[in-house]
DNA sequence: TACATTTCCGAAAACCTTTTCAGTTTTTCG
DNA sequence: CGAAAAACTGAAAAGGTTTTCGGAAATGTA
């Protein structure tokens, strides 16, 4: 392996000055088209790549932007993540992965070691949709918020539209004939749990039902088990459930089964999160709301961008999600 | 938001020259205790953090690491990522974050990119257990595979050690008495099957037990389930099974328990690779293999260190996997 | 006191690129 | 052809840090 070539090789080898080779290279206009023909093949000759080091030395940007995640268990965040790498991969821009795992101190120590990498923005990616403590307060650099909102309404943040996305999937059982549908879903004291079933409740109420009976628990296979049980003891009228993620409806309906409802036939049944591996390898698989959390994350990056081009976009911004219908309707 | 702390203003608060700053700064032995205490404090005041940029120009290190991953589906390669991105920021070296999507035209730009940054190193992390094609060749900095190796065994590179795991997973099933133990598990064309199914070939023989029937087919729990008919159907005898996946598993246990046998009374059942969302909801939760897929990134990552230092550690190394007991056996 | 050592400090160079500005060459126009 | 304008080129400086090396101060020795 040879040195790495510098911008002095290519001006010699091309027969130049550094200063014209520099200007040739980064589309100056004061220089002749022949003289940056030459300076061009120079550098491709060499595989002449500028020292990023010394560029963000002058005080230009880094072309780096941090990703701080706080996700320990990486089932939303990590979508995300990748989405907005992929967005910022694609251009020229690195992307400086720092892992939180929710420790605020170590978040701390992460902003501070961005900052010092001079980094031209940073997206801090959530692990649910709650709301999180802003760090934009005097920081220098643009912050977009991914999954997990800002609780500053000043700064910019992109969460999935789960209001629409459990309207979506009650309109589409409201679609099928059904008249009778009860929620399954986690805890309330997660934002995602309120608004979902705050969505299911509204598009009921636009279609001119009853608001069904509603069950609040954890986020697991188990639930989605015992809920069923209650469920069909509640009230045997009921022909659909919409759950509030794709673990409770993957227990609900194997339960359900087991009690020889037959599924979508009895009891049409709506996942939310699309994570395939519950919702399609479930018997019936799921049909299941899809929060395209890549879209997600990619959209996010791309809003950095702007905000970096300072062209920013502030409030939270609720991004579309997808209806996945599979046989479970 | 004020402006960046330099070293000149250090030296400057602490009435000292900008070298003997540095000096001071980093440990050198040419001042004065008293004098590098004046300067830690007006460092400490104003917070001050050394450019990065500033000092990888002198020719030293970035101190930075580039994470190269192939995995687009996420299950293997980010556990082993997360490891490897601790291991650096408890430091102070920063992660590169590259998903190449599998696609090698990516992946070559990504290195590129790295080699430009002046990357001290890279962590390649792989999608499955299959070798892939080296990288390491003229790179001009360390190399290590995580997760899968490379298919020069000159690089260093860590991997499971599915072999020892199946073992495990079979000595378990020995000793709880069983004595006819079958095999449920993916495509022969991964490695990872074959070699999960060699460990447990081997363990049989130690035991002086029968080699057990072998079923090849997906890694997915619609398998399992068609597994639990075709197992139970070629020879009522067999009271466990060895699963090559927690998905296969999560199939097959269902499949199992509709068919009316009990486990674990029936039929003990063993899965790989501890993925909690099937693992531990599944009825009843699996007994499974845990790759220690952190351990394995947060080493791989170790190594990279020291092979950073010129202490690297050629070959394919096989970390320990664990046993971990659940309902299922 | 004179000299030799040791200890400590600071000036300056080096790293690589971009940008400014002044100087030089070429072109255009009368 | 001569002069003015335009086009092009290159020297130098800047950016923040580390390192080298020479010099100054303090200490030890004769």
């Amino acid at each position: 392996m040879q040195r790495i070539a510098t911008i002095s090789d290519v001006a010699h080898l091309a027969g130049v000055s550094v200063a014209t080779a520099s200007k040739a290279l980064n589309g100056k206009d004061q220089v002749r088209a022949e003289t940056r023909q030459r300076v061009l093949e120079a550098a491709e000759q060499l595989s002449f790549k500028p020292n990023p080091a010394a560029r963000s030395l002058l005080g230009g940007p880094t072309r780096t932007v941090g990703l701080l995640t706080s996700d320990s268990v990486g089932r939303f965040g990590i979508p995300v993540m990748l989405g907005a790498e992929d967005a910022f991969g694609a251009g020229e821009m690195a992307v400086l992965l720092c892992d939180a795992r929710g420790d605020s101190i170590r978040e701390q120590h992460y902003i501070r070691t961005l900052l010092a990498r001079r980094v031209d923005g940073i997206i801090v990616v959530g692990e649910s949709t709650d709301s999180r403590p802003s760090i934009s307060r005097d920081l220098g650099v643009p912050v977009v918020y991914a999954y997990g909102p800002s609780d500053d309404p000043g700064d910019v943040s992109f969460v999935p539209d789960d209001l629409e996305g459990s309207r979506t999937a009650i309109k589409h059982l409201v679609t099928l004939g059904r008249r009778r549908i009860a929620h399954v879903t986690g805890l309330a004291t997660y934002q995602a749990a309120r608004e979902r079933a705050e969505g299911a409740a509204a598009a009921l109420a636009d279609a001119g039902l009853e608001p069904g009976p509603v069950f609040w628990g954890q986020w697991s296979q188990r639930w989605g088990r015992q809920a069923a049980a209650m469920v069909l003891h509640a009230d045997p009228e009921i022909d659909a459930v919409f759950c509030g993620s794709d673990q409770i409806a993957a227990g609900f309906v194997e339960a359900a089964r087991e009690r020889g409802r037959r599924i979508p036939e009895d009891i049409a049944v709506v996942g939310y999160d699309n994570w395939e591996v519950l919702a399609a390898e479930s018997r019936p698989p799921l049909t299941t709301i899809d929060p395209n959390l890549e879209v997600l994350g990619r959209t996010a990056a791309q809003h950095l961008f702007a905000a970096i081009d300072g062209r920013a976009t502030p409030g939270v911004h609720r991004m579309p999600v997808q209806l996945v219908i599979r046989d479970s309707t």
